[in-house]
DNA sequence: ATTATTTATAGTTTTTACCTATAAATGTCA
DNA sequence: TGACATTTATAGGTAAAAACTATAAATAAT
C-alpha cells in the first residue's frame, strides 16, 4: 500500500490550522506552490479532497475533518520516536530546551546554570524566558521540552512535578526596623498592593494566596514585567507588594524596603516542572527536577 | 524537529524482522546498498545505532528494541489513515481484497460474485484462496482486508462477524436410498471417516463437532485439498466423510453417494467474516457480511 | 473597471533516493 | 592456511521527487 509522507501530513495539518495555503506554507518554511503541489499529491493518493477550496477561503472537507486527528497523532508519535532514541543515553547530555517564567528566572538561574554546567558539562541547554501561558503553548507545540513555573496552574495534557513550596513576604516602603516583625494577611486591607502586569502568574498567585479580589480598590497593576521594577516602585513609596522567598537575598537587602514575614498560615506559591504527558524522556525530566530542587540555593 | 521518513521506518522494521540487510532490501523491493544508506541516515538522525552489525549477523541494539514497537504502530496508523479516506465514499466501491478458505470458495463464489457484481458494479474485488492460517497471516500483514472463513477460530487482534451456521451431513458410499434417512453421531464409530489434509480447518471442525480424537483408528487423512476430491474418494468406497451443507447441491447429487442428515444435536460449523480490529472500514465490512449472508444461496 | 489577495500552473534547479559496481570484512571449507 | 562464499559498506552516476521563481487565473473589495 502506498503511504503518504510525514511531510505531506505536516503540510495537511498546517493548512488545517491556518485555513490558508499561503500562511501554511510560511509556517512550513516552503513556498506556496510547493505546498499546493504536495497537498494535491496527498489528495490524489487518498482519492479524496481534503479541503473545499474557494478562491478566498479554504475549509476542511468531511474527509479532512475525519483524518486530521489521526494525522496529528502520527506526527506526534514520530516526534516521540526521535525523542525516545535519546532515552538510552546518559541523561542530561543532549539538547534540552527549558522554559522559565520571569518571576523565577533571575533568582534561580545564577545558581542553577553553573551547577548544571559542572554536573552535566555536555548538556546543551536552551533557555526561553516568557510568561506561563506562552510557555505552555510552546510546550504543547513541541518547541520546548520542559517548563519551570509556578503551580497550581491548569496544564492539560501535561505532567507536573512539584519541586518545592516557598512563602511570600510582604515588602513595604521604609527601612528594616526589626528582622522578626511579623504581619498577618488581614493587615493587607490597609495597604496598597502593587502587582505585576496581567499575564504574569505571580499576580494571580498573590491574589489567590491573599484572597484579594482582583478588582479590589487597594491594589494597583503596574506595567512592570519584572520583580526588580516592582521592588523599586515599593522603594519609591508607591505601595507594598508580596515577594516570593527566592526574590529576597538576606545578605543584600535593598535600602528603603522592609521585609516582613507572615504569620501562619503563610501565603505561598509552589515551584514545579511541567512537561508533555507523552514525552518519553520522563526519567530525564525527573532527574532535572531533582537537580533543580537540590541546587536552588 | 527533523523527523524520520515513513520509508525509513519501514526499512527499519524490515531489517528488524529479517535480521539481514540483504533480505530486508528484497522485501522492500530496493537494493541492499540503498537500504544500508537509508538506515545509516535514520541512525544519524536519531543519534543512535539501531543495530549491532557483525559482518555475518545483525542484531537489534537496545535502542532499536525500544523503538520497534512505536515504529510499527506509526506505520500501521499511516496505513489506516489511507483506508480511512475511503470511508466517506459509497461503501463497496473501491478496492477490497477478500480471502476465502478452500472449503467455502467453490460453493459460495458462483452465487456471490455475480450478485456482488450487479449490486456493486464498481467494487474492485481481489480474491485469494488459501487455508485459514495463511489467510490470517496475510490479514495481519495488511495484504488482504477481510477473510471469509469458518469459526470458531482464535483470531487475535481481529474482529469477527458471525454470518450463519450450517450443519454437516454424512456422506457415505452407495446410492441414495431414502432422502429422510437420519443418522446419529454414535453411528460414526463404525465408519472410516476421511479427512482433508492437515491445515484445513474443516478437518478440525469435523473432529471437534463429532468429538472424534484426531488419532482415532477409524479416520483417514488424505492428501486431498479439495472437497471434490474427498467426495470422489467416498464414491470409490474408501470411506465416509462429513460435508458442510453448502457442499451439497440437492438438485445434482453425485452418483454413488448417500447423504444422511444427523439427528439433533446436529454437528455444525459457523461461517464468519474476519478483519483487523483497527481497520477503519468496519461499516463497509459489515455491509459486505450482510450481503454475503443474504445471497448465499 | 481596477486593485488586492489568494490558489493553481509551468518551467527550472536542487535535493533525495535509488541503482550498479566494487571494496571490505569475516565465517566456511578444502 | 588460503580460496571461496556471504554479507555489509562505500563510491559514483542517474532518475525521481521536492523545492524554487515566475506567472496565470479567479474573485472579493474598492
Amino acid at each position: 500500500m502506498r503511504l503518504p509522507t510525514l511531510r505531506q501530513l505536516q503540510y495537511f495539518m498546517a493548512v488545517a490550522d491556518t485555513l490558508s495555503f499561503s500562511r501554511a506554507a510560511e509556517t512550513c518554511h516552503i513556498t506556496q506552490p510547493s505546498l499546493s503541489l504536495a497537498l494535491n499529491e496527498l489528495e490524489d493518493l487518498l482519492g479524496e479532497k481534503l479541503f473545499h477550496r474557494g478562491t478566498r477561503k479554504i475549509e476542511l472537507s468531511e474527509v479532512g475533518k475525519d483524518l486530521i486527528p489521526l494525522a496529528r497523532s502520527i506526527i506526534e508519535q514520530s516526534e516521540n520516536l526521535v525523542r525516545m532514541a535519546t532515552r538510552h543515553r546518559a541523561p542530561l547530555t543532549a539538547q534540552l530546551s527549558l522554559g522559565i517564567i520571569p518571576t523565577i528566572a533571575p533568582y534561580l538561574l545564577p545558581h542553577l546554570l553553573p551547577a548544571l554546567q559542572s554536573s552535566y558539562p555536555s548538556l546543551d541547554l536552551q533557555l526561553k524566558e516568557d510568561i506561563t501561558s506562552r510557555q505552555l503553548d510552546a510546550l504543547k507545540a513541541g518547541q520546548i521540552d520542559v517548563v519551570l513555573m509556578a503551580l497550581p496552574f491548569d496544564t492539560p495534557q501535561m505532567e507536573q512535578m512539584m519541586l518545592w513550596k516557598e512563602p511570600f513576604f510582604l515588602a513595604r516602603t521604609g527601612d528594616q526596623k526589626s528582622a522578626t516583625a511579623e504581619v498577618t494577611l488581614d493587615d493587607l486591607k490597609n495597604e496598597t498592593i502593587l502587582l505585576l502586569d496581567d499575564g504574569h502568574c505571580l499576580r494571580d498567585h498573590i491574589l489567590s494566596a491573599c484572597r484579594l479580589a482582583a478588582s479590589s480598590a487597594n491594589r494597583k497593576t503596574l506595567g512592570a514585567t519584572s520583580l526588580q521594577t516592582l521592588i523599586q516602585m515599593v522603594q519609591n513609596g508607591y505601595g507594598s507588594t508580596l515577594l516570593p522567598a527566592m526574590a529576597i537575598d538576606p545578605h543584600q537587602m535593598p535600602k528603603g524596603i522592609t521585609i516582613q514575614r507572615f504569620t501562619n498560615p503563610q501565603p505561598t506559591r509552589q515551584i514545579g516542572l511541567v512537561w508533555r504527558k507523552d514525552d518519553p524522556r520522563v526519567a530525564e525530566f525527573r532527574l532535572l527536577g531533582e537537580f533543580i530542587a537540590k541546587t536552588r540555593h
